[in-house]
DNA sequence: GCATTTGTAATAGTAAAACTATTACTTTTG
DNA sequence: CAAAAGTAATAGTTTTACTATTACAAATGC
């Protein structure tokens, strides 16, 4: 799969970059290197100019490339919604069975990136660390509205609109299944920022299979409930 | 209940604040400035220079009630969970049944506050679309950690302790009560914010009893699940 | 009753972050 | 090989977040 994906390029809006960042070699090292420090800086303390030294070049070459940091933030989480949708898609084709693609779809979109190598200069480990912790700023914003109409967040919907497609094969008649889709997507993610951060307040520890077996049990009692 | 919660203060955590805002006209005029101002402009667009500015005050007299803006955010959160909770007590107080109780917690947490009159200088209705659009900024930080030692999320978790009670009663074997209890909290507000603003990833209209119905058929469903 | 302490507010800053204008150099292309 | 286009570096400006200092008013103590 990593060697199928190395050769696919993900489609981002084109309006979230100046300069697509993945036609040069200073855009893949401004990719590869922010995905390094929004990771280990937070995406509130990390700045172009750290950026810059970082990579070497002054603050204003990565402006050629991103407008500000916050379209620098939706282009990565642009393409991890991509590369997830892959995932999605990869797990579920050739599986007869509506109720095992369901699984398989939980599994893909649950389990935690570990990648002993690269195959191309996004670190997608990193990259989901941070989607975790820094996604929703992307879209909770008062550009919502505008950024939508642009579309910023293309790459969210058509993952959502791919579970969608899988919940109503199962079940035709549930009402409900954009907002499971979207409910998997950041409950996941926000279950697992808790799990580290706040375990208190979550019965999910470190493990994926508590969080994947969760899943499988609340999306097939609610679309079965009442069948 | 209005007129009961007037006479009571809510316990917000001490560290939150340099001078209790509730200890002077200045601090509420504060506190109600800054949820119209956070409101209307967004928590980035938000500065104390603008808040200032609105209340005839220089700036710097802001910084003698609150450190900077972001634990200013998480009073006004604190604020609100609290408030939430007892709404959640009295609306579960004196019922019988849990099942009942856990309908009636749905209903007080989901319910969009509307409120002609204030009893008080906080306005919940503009408050609640806050805590929709910018609570989880509280908290996805990089500070988390030391934050949560200083006791900063204590509102919230004793909110969803109180869930975590409803649910057990209702089934002691129940296995992730926690996480459905947070789950719930957090899913109202993302749904209630997609709907809003991103309306194609939910099935979630403007009105209350769309999501109240879904999240009783959640719970209901996943806790009797297997019983 | 007046000095001392405490509370409150205003001025005038600084440091860093976010972003831009201009210049210089390098590569491409007619 | 000269003009145009692409790329990078310098040196800014503006805004935000925050602070140091001073001024004034109210409360308290002897």
């Amino acid at each position: 799969m990593h060697s199928l994906l190395g050769n696919l390029k993900l489609q981002i809006p084109e309006k979230l970059f100046v300069k697509d960042p993945d036609s040069s070699d200073l855009g893949k090292r401004i990719l590869t290197h922010s995905i390094i420090l929004i990771e280990s800086l937070g995406f509130e303390n990390f700045t172009f100019k750290k950026l810059g030294l970082e990579i070497g070049s002054p603050e204003s070459t990565i402006y050629r490339y991103f407008e500000n940091k916050h379209k620098l933030l939706l282009y990565l989480t642009s393409w991890y919604w991509g590369w997830l949708e892959y995932k999605v898609v990869f797990a579920t084709a050739n599986v007869e069975l509506a109720q095992r693609q369901l699984e398989n779809a939980i599994c893909a979109i649950c389990e935690t990136v570990k990648q002993d190598q690269n195959f191309s200069h996004i670190n997608e480990e990193l990259l989901q660390r941070i989607v975790i912790s820094e996604s929703s700023k992307a879209f909770l914003t008062k550009e919502i509205e505008q950024e939508n109409k642009d579309g910023f967040f293309k790459s969210y919907k058509n993952l959502v609109e791919r579970i969608v497609i899988i919940i109503q094969t199962l079940n035709p008649n549930y009402p409900h299944p954009k907002t499971l889709a979207s409910t998997l997507l950041e409950t996941n993610h926000m279950q697992k920022f808790f799990g580290s951060h706040l375990p208190s307040i979550t019965d999910i520890g470190k493990d994926d299979e508590q969080v994947i077996s969760y899943f499988k049990t609340m999306t097939l009692s609610m679309i079965n409930y009442g069948k």
